[in-house]
DNA sequence: CAAACTTATACAAAACATTGACAAAAAATT
DNA sequence: AATTTTTTGTCAATGTTTTGTATAAGTTTG
């Protein structure tokens, strides 16, 4: 949440006087007699400082309250700063500090993976307690600390292929699963906020076919299209075929993404699918995905659909496609 | 995500500068100087705004009462300055000024209503034309303008209750209740940071029972308790009673409150309620509000529990349950 | 035509910059 | 221990920039 972007957010003397805790004028006499920070000016002048700064000052601040001679650290490096607090303040207020530290560690991409597994047990240990709380806290986490595309790859698909599993073994129940595609869903807003959609992005229905009430899988097909450059529209799960091809037609959607996570012995799913596909066309592709879609391959087959194997084929299949529609789309417009 | 519409353009400066609070004269000195905004002209050369300039302006407002220098966050995008108000908000000392800011720019409840009015007409039409980003525009724009009580009371209450409305007769069809709630749902996020919850908040499970398949009450049911100080759990429509009651149990829920909005003419309703209330006992305080929820009142009674009538009603009730939970609590505690 | 909008220019208060000085505190030297 | 030197926070004087507001003269709108 806190993230700290050094173009957005710039600030002038007053601000960073108010927020650093130290003296307009002391500011500046740091800044002239030891270059402790080193703002931008604007055309007239004034001096203009990043948040980088701020927590540069903060440190220097209470370093210097800890005894230390601003001459000897202000050129000091910020993680040389912290540590230097740290050292100094085993105790006491360290929230600030704990912020400050959070703000800048940027984690390599040599342990990403690693980081995505120690997120994944701590997400899937909330999910069992049912706190819903701590599970979007963690999501919040993970999505500044990974990226959005880790987040989903590292985190989400291996979370929610594990949820289902115990569901299925019965160490989950239902609940469990509604209560985390709840938090899910609000985080939407995040990831879309995070990847705002292109211009010309081509759309896309997402849905679950009637009988078919886990909208895990789909949610997650929702957030990794939205990815991928497409204008989503999520529907939520259990959606009778006249309705989910209503909002095809509608939102003129040239694709559409249903996930199955259940296999069923009826052939409700099937019969579903095929009026799916008569009544939105050949034009629109239709994808078909989930734990339980190759239990219905004769369906898939008979109509015509690619069944989806994993998290990259997906992936694939959806940028292909995307490329694919937006030419097409230019040459209508020529 | 800030795609500008001309098509939505539609207010003269007078109109943006009252419900921004932004003199008219600022308004276009900050565009001269810094291009805070950029209103399309009509024939004549008269401005013209957005309903995410007057959001934007109301924001920039805000953000300068708090301290920040005007050219340096005119250009920043609506994001980031709804960022930059979060942040300034848990600051220390701000509260005097922040009430200023409040009482003076803040549109008075009267005009409140009208432009919840606009904003409502201009929501239903999003609906009606199926376009879920526009939707979720208006909705961000409104909470900005309205805060959020005002959104919930004159905005998504009356319009959840037309979409009902229009949804019995005809004219909406079920997926329009799905795409609407699939964006409420990702709202809840903004809504939820705007007002963070306090530190003992009581705990409450927001559903539907078995059958009752719209979730638009339960969804505004969820938001008005997480506003009035409870820390709500969501968990969806369509769930069956052990399943809600386990998640009573899981989260040591005080209150569930179940949402009704269709009138069934099976007793599947009556007895999950009844189901329902034995397995969570009379510990917990059960709710049932909803449209349809008259329609059950026979067994409402049986069971005990009052059947919520209106806004003004819940949220009456809200804020009394939470007080007096949570001064058992400290009883408990002592 | 009147009310509201436009541009352009002007103006003053608040905030910022620079320079230089000053005194208390800390450190170094005698 | 006493004295000198350096460090460091604060302040004052003076000029510039920023920013909200105001005025004047012309144009658009209903």
């Amino acid at each position: 949440m806190t993230v700290t972007n050094d173009d957005s957010a710039q600030y002038l003397i007053r601000t960073v006087s108010k927020r650093s805790g130290v003296k307009s004028d002391l500011v500046r006499a740091w800044e002239r007699r030891y270059q402790a920070v080193n703002p931008v000016r604007t055309a007239g002048g004034h001096r203009v400082y990043t948040d980088q700064d701020i927590a540069r000052l903060k440190l220097l601040n209470e370093a210097t309250n800890n005894g230390h001679s601003i001459s000897q650290i202000a050129q000091l490096s910020l993680d040389d700063l912290k540590q230097l607090i740290k050292e100094e303040l085993p105790a006491s207020n360290q929230e600030s500090i704990a912020e400050l530290v959070k703000t800048t560690s940027t984690a390599g991409t040599k342990d990403r993976y690693e980081i995505a597994q120690a997120y994944n047990d701590k997400c899937y240990a909330a999910v069992l307690a049912f706190d819903a709380q701590a599970l979007e806290s963690h999501f919040e986490n993970a999505i500044v600390e990974l990226g959005s595309e880790a987040f989903i790859e590292f985190l989400l698909s291996p979370l929610l292929t594990k949820i289902g599993e115990r569901w299925k073994t019965g160490e989950l129940r239902p609940v469990h699963e509604h209560m985390t595609s709840s938090v899910i869903r609000s985080l939407t807003y995040i990831l879309r906020n995070n990847n705002p959609c292109p211009p010309n992005a081509p759309r896309m229905i997402v849905s679950t076919p009637i009988g078919q009430l886990h909208e895990l899988g789909a949610l997650l097909a929702a957030i990794m299209a939205e990815l991928c450059g497409w204008q989503v529209t999520y529907l939520g799960a259990n959606l009778p075929a006249e309705e989910i091809a209503a909002a095809v037609r509608y939102t003129n959607a040239c694709a559409l993404t249903l996930s199955i996570s259940f296999a069923t012995e009826d052939n409700i799913v099937a019969k579903e699918i095929r009026r799916i596909k008569k009544l939105i066309g050949n034009e629109v592709t239709l994808i078909v995905g989930g734990r339980a879609a190759s239990h219905f391959q004769g369906v898939l087959t008979e109509v015509g659909v690619a069944n989806i194997q994993g998290y990259a084929h997906f992936r694939e299949l959806l940028k292909q496609l995307a490329t694919e529609y937006r030419a097409r789309e230019k040459i209508l417009i020529n």
